[in-house]
DNA sequence: ACTATAATCGGAGAGGCACCCCGTTCAGCA
DNA sequence: TGCTGAACGGGGTGCCTCTCCGATTATAGT
């Protein structure tokens, strides 16, 4: 609404500068996670402290930056899976994806979504809002088919996502993620068959 | 396997000074959640940073202590529903109200059972391996009358709701908790219902 | 090129926290 | 009542986040 986007570009320092921070920062929360010590990344990209808290207020700004490519890509992938599988497949296979890589982020994408009111969680442009709305498009298309709940909303399959990840946040591996995952993915499935089983199958 | 079982009590003061911090923790994790400053509990509870180090090596055997009481609460209202209701519906209902209270000890049960391996989570007679104790006595008797899924674990059930009151935190209320849970638990609803509709519904 | 100037930097400091050392105090027992 | 070791807690260390402000420097304008 403001004129606030008439910014202009930072200066190349400044850009130089912005760049090392995220690239330091991303070894840093891949190494030890989203709660990594900003000073030890601004220590790494060889900047002051100061600098990386001026360019990044909050933590969250600096973790939706690093994760913003790898987001994106995951999202473009959703398309691919619309395009390639039905409805329903295409959704689920897309949730799969996306866990393997909350999971792998060492809670990265976790971190994300959380502490952002569900308010914004569609407005704010940030990763959570990318992947809700990502999310949304899959699932209306599943919906339609009556292969999901049409109950079922968008933020509730992202907030799994973001719940599995971070349950299973210093566990083993992915299997528990995994068979969480299937768990909450066949809560989501239209209970069509009941439909059809409360007749045969009744007590 | 040690005799470290023969521990003298306590002394007089030393359990008056245990007892004030568990009182200061109770509130400052309730106000401020499972993140509190343990410094701002010590200075509450009257005592120097140091004492409450000695009682409690880490904020997770503090959040251990201040949660057991709930905790066991939770439980034996489990064998209540046990006595009242038939198998499914005693684990479903039992497991809402778990979730309503994990939910509003503001993630505080969630802190317990992280990091925690899932190795030891059934053996360190923590508030996790309780939790899981009891789910899985449940469980097993509605996976008896066939009202789970056969392959779903306790620690699954715990895992669950740990992570939706992870998801959950800081959130409005519990209604979106409320609907998470749901999926997870039509996600682990035995689907006899399935073996009826493979052959009408097939497509 | 050269300068003026505003954008950017970063050392240093304030305030907080977790955790520990160690001299002091006092509860509980003989 | 006097001893002794269990328990205390002030204060220190090291790390963190975040901010202030004088020094630096990229860049537009001449």
């Amino acid at each position: 609404m403001v004129g606030s986007a008439t910014r202009r570009p930072l200066r190349a320092d400044a850009r130089r500068n912005y760049a090392r921070i995220v690239a330091a920062a991303e070894e840093a929360f891949a190494t030890h996670g989203a709660a990594a010590s900003l000073e030890e990344i601004a220590r790494r990209a060889g900047v002051g402290s100061a600098t990386l808290h001026r360019h990044f207020p909050s933590r969250r700004s600096l973790l939706e930056v690093v994760s913003r490519d790898r987001v994106e890509a995951v999202c473009a992938s959703a398309r691919e899976h619309a395009r390639t599988s039905e409805p329903g497949a295409a959704l689920f296979s897309w949730l799969r994806e996306l866990t393997a890589y909350a999971v792998t982020s060492r809670g990265l994408a976790s971190s994300l979504l959380r502490d952002g009111r569900d308010a914004d969680m569609l407005e704010d442009g940030g990763c959570g809002a990318i992947l809700t709305a990502t999310a949304g498009e899959l699932l209306d298309r599943a919906q339609q088919v009556d292969a999901v709940r049409p109950d079922v909303r968008a933020e509730d399959l992202v907030a799994f996502v973001n719940a599995i990840s971070l349950a299973v946040e210093g566990r083993d591996d992915g299997v528990q993620a995994d068979r969480l995952l299937d768990i909450a993915i066949a809560g989501v499935r239209s209970q069509s068959c009941q439909h059809a089983a409360t007749a045969p199958g009744a007590p």
